[in-house]
DNA sequence: CGCACTAAAAATGTCAACATTAATAGATGT
DNA sequence: ACATCTATTAATGTTGACATTTTTAGTGCG
């Protein structure tokens, strides 16, 4: 009897518990995603299989395997008998990703208004007061752009959606922190974000999906004007 | 100089012109995506690699690159060292599937009332036409499934937003259209849809965003309520 | 000097075999 | 009959080699 609940916790140890699946094509899409997010691997350089394939020590399958992931998240062009390139991010597509992240984001918040647990709320709590803390500390700057993702992805999560949960984060989000890491200018959020990320908030404590959602959106659409005034006129990959 | 334009002639027909860049992986990729789309490969079941590669007579390696490609696609859902399978779409993953949609949609009919121009116009009147023409011969029923895609991503197209166009086209309707293939009650559009077709395209000639959003919305909104309703308490794979 | 043509080099696309892990079937014991 | 262990089978992950295409380098000609 007793060795029988051993037996099943050590069963259930064993297969339900962290997969913790390495396997070498999906390591290899991690290093790259991060390597093209970071700029290391520069917007519009080709991604050469062989060369690739002998500086991470690894041979082309999954390699190549890698690379049509990166694909879908819209990362790297591939064109055929060709190669794949990383795309460029010009200021015009920047634009166009940010009226997408406001559709969806802002449809994210109110479903998030709705659907939320209080334990959900109060992790948003806890984010805020962290990006409190870190602009008490040091006056003058503003939120650091991990801590604004945490956040907003805490309330992209809560909106309960699968498919808006990938969309955001998995399709959009990679594009986005790419503009944001290789364009000085907008490593940090405005210096009102703090007070919108509050009302968020507020929002949805209150269940109020309208008024979430239309915060959410001059939110995001602070954020996109803020990239057209820095960059007005200038037509090529976002610079420094 | 004759020679000179015949070289350049032969030149652009070799180079310019249709890629037509059979890939054999990209090849896979449509074959596969249809059989998923049509139920031909039934939601739930296996992508077998062995068996796949040898009834279509290919490699792995392609077949491979295909299903990470579907993987992108949200048709398959991939598990490390399990392999793939086909998603099964419940009412419920459906239903917030038509919220991503809705948001997206009704984004992008919004920039098409600003971005399209008027040959883009044109086309739409043809597409509504053709709708017209058709409920017209065949009384009694609706619009078929065929021509109400044409009609959306003509408008989706208009956005000229290569974001939205991307996570609506390429994302959401394969999903879309793999759903309304196998469920016999949702193939054609409710008996609505051609007078809120007409009122989208009245919206966008008045370069009207506002109101143009507001009806997408609301067509998109009565499709999904159709669904809810159609399918009340029921939690699993979508049947005919 | 520039343009077309050609040959060599390198890159991508594909295949088949090997390695490792998961699924299956059979045997055993209770 | 049921569960557990084990051996076999089969599937996925990975590798290296081959085939084909593209790119590059070099040559000759106007």
């Amino acid at each position: 009897m007793l060795t029988f609940l051993v037996r099943w916790l050590f069963f259930y140890a064993m297969t339900m518990a962290a997969p913790h699946s390495h396997t070498l094509s999906s390591e290899l899409t991690d290093t790259l995603r991060d390597a093209i997010i970071t700029g290391e691997i520069k917007q519009g350089s080709k991604l050469s299989e062989t060369r690739l394939a002998k500086e991470l020590d690894v041979s082309r399958g999954p390699l190549r395997e890698a690379i049509r992931r990166l694909e879908g998240m819209n990362l790297i062009h591939h064109v055929p008998q060709q190669g794949a390139r990383v795309v460029e991010l010009s200021v015009d597509i920047v634009l166009q990703i940010y009226h997408a992240r406001e559709a969806l984001e802002s449809k994210a918040v109110a479903l998030a208004a709705t659907n939320m647990a209080s334990p959900d709320i109060d992790e948003l709590h806890r984010l805020l007061d962290a990006q409190a803390k870190h602009l008490k500390e040091n006056s003058g700057t503003s939120i650091p752009a991990e801590s604004d993702y945490a956040f907003h992805e805490a309330v992209i999560r809560g909106s309960k959606n699968r498919m808006i949960k990938h969309l955001l984060l998995h399709e959009t989000y990679s594009l986005i922190k790419m503009f944001r890491y290789q364009t000085a200018a907008a490593r940090s959020s405005s210096t009102n974000s703090l007070i919108e990320h509050r009302q968020v908030v507020y929002a949805i404590e209150q269940r109020d999906p309208v008024l979430a959602e239309a915060i959410m959106r001059q939110h995001i659409v602070h954020a996109r004007d803020r990239i057209e005034q820095r960059f007005a006129n200038q037509q090529q990959p976002v610079s420094h």
